[in-house]
DNA sequence: GACCTAAACGGAGGCACCTCCGCTTATCGC
DNA sequence: GCGATAAGCGGAGGTGCCTCCGTTTAGGTC
């Protein structure tokens, strides 16, 4: 329970104990950001998403430093957030259900997160630390959806995850038209389907 | 004298006739950028610069819309200047001198614009249109100045202008101690001396 | 529950960016 | 020279960035 006797919490993560008021303001600051960033687009202003969050500009910067660290913590929540919808929809559904359902939250997710496009990518190129961290967790999570929908024999073994998450990625690059929300939902329908194709029981 | 009689003046880059008290700032502005540049590096405060050249903020970003265009200009501006320098030299001074002065200008006018080093390397690498126009006219310039030294015998004629060039260039890399500008001058000299070793005729 | 202190807050203030628009002036035809 | 007028000027103003520091408060101690 208790392992800080020597004074060396210096993990590389090291998950501090944050004040109570200060994990709320920090958590509110990336929720609000993550809004923001996905609607104007990572220039948002700072002090615009400070005012909205309900703190001072002060109480952002020190969290914060720079924008580029609030960038990527709105990042890693986001990740997170991804993996845990994984996890919970692998408890609470069957996995023919929540293979379908992860695959149009993550095609709607990533739609929505239009305007951090290209920070993304940028991120992604860089050799941010925190790549390293997040990199894969993904992957590994609908990998994991994926095999347990295989062994139920809703769908057929023979298919590679990763090339089906970057079609899904595919489609949120592709999703520009004025009805791309109708499309995408169509085009993952189909991708799903074409798991189904041939599996050893046949699913709902 | 007159060829606007069409009213097609719309060359690649058009020398736009513009008002004499227009030209007047915008030159102000190149010249007061510069040294801005050059002193507290590219980030330097874009309404300082027009202060001091006696201008308005407006101005200054009528003529200069963006930070990149305002580099730019003095990029090519001093570029020019460099290769007129150089013609000058050539035409008053004899070829062996002239050589001489212009590589000490070259590596004393690198030295002091430091500030702008990193963004004149990404124009560099970008695929900016400037480049392909400055592109290769001071390089142009030495070899012009070096042959004329070669054609009167008092450096030797085999060796490679860019060659030179590219040393010149790796001085003021290296301008970084508190003596650089001496050492700067001893080592072009030395390099000059190069040049005259071994050439037909002795050189003073 | 009262008190203490380090942690956290937040907003005022200083600086920079950039735009907008009423005023000034160079230039040209007469 | 003398308008006319388009070109140019410039600074006020609205916004955003980021810091600094006096004030507030969470969370532990007795």
């Amino acid at each position: 329970m208790q392992s800080d006797r020597t004074s060396h919490n210096q993990t590389p993560i090291a998950d501090k104990p944050l004040r109570a008021d200060a994990r709320r303001n920090r958590d509110r600051l990336i929720e609000v950001a993550a809004k923001a960033f996905a609607s104007t687009g990572v220039d948002a202003s700072l002090e615009a998403i400070a005012r909205e969050a309900g703190v001072g500009a002060g109480t952002l910067y020190r969290h914060f430093p720079t924008r580029e660290v609030l960038i990527e913590a709105v990042y890693r929540h986001e990740v997170e957030g991804l993996v845990a919808a994984a996890d919970e929809l692998a408890r609470t559904r069957e996995p023919n259900e929540a293979l379908a359902e992860w695959m149009q939250r993550f095609v709607g997710y990533m739609a929505t997160k239009r305007g951090m496009r290209d920070s993304l990518r940028l991120l992604l190129e860089s050799n941010s630390p925190l790549f390293a961290q997040t990199s894969g967790v993904v992957p590994l999570a609908f990998k994991s959806l994926m095999d347990k929908a295989v062994q139920a024999g809703t769908i057929r073994p023979d298919v590679n995850s990763a090339d089906v998450l970057h079609a899904l990625s595919s489609i949120y690059s592709a999703s520009d038209g004025p009805d791309w929300q109708d499309r995408s939902r169509r085009l993952v329908s189909l991708i799903m389907d074409g798991l189904r194709y041939g599996a050893s029981r046949a699913s709902k």
